[in-house]
DNA sequence: TGTACATCAGTGAACGCGCGTTCACTGATGTAC
DNA sequence: TGTACATCAGTGAACGCGCGTTCACTGATGTAC
């Protein structure tokens, strides 16, 4: 039933940007046009409709993911409190399971990082991962109980430890490795006592 | 001309392994068995003379990768002394320039992570890389000053950030940003003064 | 409010291409005598 | 050491398949009157 009204176009439109960054952060850019249609209850002839070119796909995607990201860090940052660091409250929620375990719904830095750092210097996802990075940084630069340059700089290093720590342990998914890396992170950013 | 020697067979299907290893952490799994045998001055059809299947040959190229970074990873240590601990002197190395630009001969935690947990579960690959993975933590935590099990938690927490950086500094390239995060991690791993 | 018609989101077949894998063939190497 | 022959690493065409992209077509939606 081809011609569907504008509501239903700008529906369909939300939902094929919102199934591609899922299944972009979950099976890399390698995914196919016709898998985000379908996953989208569409098929694939009408993707360019909607847009230029998959790689055009892949930056929108990329900027879907980390927008998410960034509404999820500031909702960690407002849930701290006296007792609670808003850097504390972030590096927890970073390293839950949740994120772990479903990287389609989670962290586009350890989804996404070695597929951009793969792709060509011209493609647009590039400037995509930039700004987000950069968006992801200034909030945990604010939760950062020093202010100034030092505190962007200790930023930087925790973003590190957290995108490394969650790379490693997904890759050894399955494994006890996995809870051990995780814990060692929390260990190393938060300073508690390696327990369990 | 077919039917070549057994040295020459032998050497063929070390270079095979040799490009592999390289041309997949550049490119990830997605690499062709065409362009690794090409890359090897062979044509695509004698593969599976060497070869069970890709997968397999992804899995051994991995094993490669950590071998060759072990070894990378030992000499650091060794060229430490007084004024120099292993720790610094592997962190160091690691951060270095080369290791960030040019990827296929780099770190393959760094360039094979994300591959690895979107293979599946049963993937050889998974195996390589976990044992490779704990062979490097085994040398770093023999290179940290504090002994015993404190040691190898403090090693996951530097690999973690080591590996962060890394990967968000190539993803970033290009970038001012990429610098920044990597003198960052200096600065967080080996408390250095972030200058410059 | 009703009618006539242009618009265009979505469909599904088709395109050229590259993928992993298979296979008949080649001919120098390695072996048996 | 010399001869006869089996072995098998490497070649290149072929397989079925999935990729990104294009395109003629459809028919309900949106618009003009």
């Amino acid at each position: 039933m081809p011609r569907v009204s504008r509501a239903e176009t700008e529906r369909n439109r939300a939902e094929i940007e919102r199934v591609a960054s899922r299944l972009m952060r979950e099976r890399g850019f390698g995914v196919s046009v016709a898998d985000v249609m379908g996953a989208a209850g569409l098929t694939h002839g009408g993707f360019y409709k909607h847009f230029e070119s998959k790689d055009a796909l892949n930056a929108i995607s990329c900027t879907h993911a980390f927008d998410q990201s960034a509404k999820d860090w500031q909702a960690s940052v407002d849930r701290s409190d006296g007792d609670l660091t808003p850097r504390t409250a972030l590096i927890a929620d970073y390293l839950a399971p949740e994120n772990r375990v479903d990287p389609g719904e989670g962290c586009p830095m350890a989804a996404l990082a070695t597929d951009v750092a793969r792709s060509p210097v011209d493609a647009p996802v590039r400037d995509s991962f930039g700004e987000g990075l950069e968006g992801l940084i200034e909030i945990l630069t604010r939760a950062e109980p020093a202010g100034g340059e030092p505190a962007r700089a200790r930023a930087l290093g925790d973003i590190s430890t957290m995108v490394g720590a969650m790379v490693l342990a997904r890759a050894t998914e399955g494994d006890a490795l996995a809870e051990e890396i995780i814990a060692a992170a929390r260990t190393a950013l938060l300073g508690e006592t390696p327990g369990t």
